[in-house]
DNA sequence: ATGAAACATGAGTCAATGTTCAACTTTGAT
DNA sequence: ATCAAAGTTGAACATTGACTCATGTTTCAT
């Protein structure tokens, strides 16, 4: 019998003042270790030397390198939609809010350059946290588009695929104008990539 | 003076028959190595096991695990460039093209899985074969629709982040609907987001 | 036919690093 | 003030896998 008895998972949130602080340091740490030297490069020694803690002091906290690796994709994927949800929620219409959110999104992620570093590579080392974080960003997305297209804003159509490509747009146009070079600013290459989705490439 | 001459990287280009075909088989072995587990995952007695060599015959070919997979990646840059060419050749004009193209490219990498795995992960591992894999993409792409505004096919516009929007679309498209899941046929993807681009989500 | 260059072999070397653990220190409820 | 639980420490362990090399075999121009 004892043999089926599933070992419960340690319980590792820290009960003191002290350890929720520590928490803190190696998380923070380790976003910026696996920012800059991606997820093989980065060693526990790297974590723990930036947080200024012993090696141990990492499995206190972390099971293996591979969980504060997911913990840290889910933490970027909430704060990343959180800052596009809240930059765009006085948006007076669906084409407005697209452009605002294309603006905010370069904006952030050329204030956290590690975002793609951490969550792109995410897709080779954790791809159900990826999947995951693409799902839940298609999700919001396509209410959106579905909302707007029954309040007569734009027009009627495949809503999962539309959201697809217009998240696709994005997270190409914030690698190449958000970090690769700064060539344009976050609203000029916003109101160039939402010009052509609102209005349409075909002339009439 | 002899210590500012560079050593000439030795030339393990195959003078034999035989030398060409174990080449070749290393290289596929790689791609499928490589494809399936990942860059770390992956490993050179991997490759060397699935193309039927000794360990050390491997290094007659390559210097480094790395250099193998640059090859690779520029290798697999090279088809997948090729392939979408090929379809749209005939294309009666650019919208028409854009379709077809799409279509053509999500075929492709159902066709070709590892396409991903390999071009995706090239970020982390050859940040520049990447970096020149797309920048090549978007200037074929950039050009295409340059041509097509000065025939007047299509608005004009800023052609290069045009460009980029549009490979990212494509690229998350053939991700989602080439590899996750096959619910759209690749025809019906590419009607829908090239609707999309083309006619435009305002109302008028 | 011949021999020098090309190619093939795989056991062994070596460095890197994720994880464990037993001893020690700090915290905070009572 | 006390002490059990929580937190910290870093040396040691264990695994892994890229790469080397000395030796042996095959190719092909002559």
């Amino acid at each position: 019998m004892s043999d089926l008895i599933q070992t419960a998972p340690a319980d590792r949130t820290p009960r003191t003042e002290r350890g929720r602080k520590t928490l803190r340091r190696l998380l923070k740490a380790a976003a910026r270790e696996f920012g800059e030297r991606g997820y093989h490069e980065a060693a526990i020694t790297g974590i723990t030397a930036r947080a200024g803690v012993a090696l141990g002091t990492f499995y206190t906290y972390f099971e293996s390198k591979e969980e504060v690796f997911r913990a840290l994709v889910r933490d970027m994927s909430r704060a990343t939609r959180a800052h596009v949800a809240e930059a765009v929620k006085d948006a007076p219409d669906r084409i407005a809010a697209e452009r605002i959110g294309l603006t905010a999104f370069i904006a952030f992620v050329r204030q956290h350059r590690e975002l793609y570093r951490i969550i792109e590579e995410a897709q080779f080392i954790a791809e159900d946290v990826y999947r995951e974080h693409y799902r839940t960003f298609v999700e919001g997305y396509r209410r959106n588009l579905a909302a707007a297209a029954s309040r007569g804003e734009i027009v009627a159509g495949e809503d999962e695929p539309r959201a697809w490509a217009l998240i696709g747009m994005s997270v190409f146009l914030g690698m190449r104008y958000g970090i690769w070079e700064e060539d344009l600013s976050p609203a000029e290459v916003a109101d160039i990539a939402i010009g052509l989705v609102a209005e349409g490439l075909r002339k009439r």
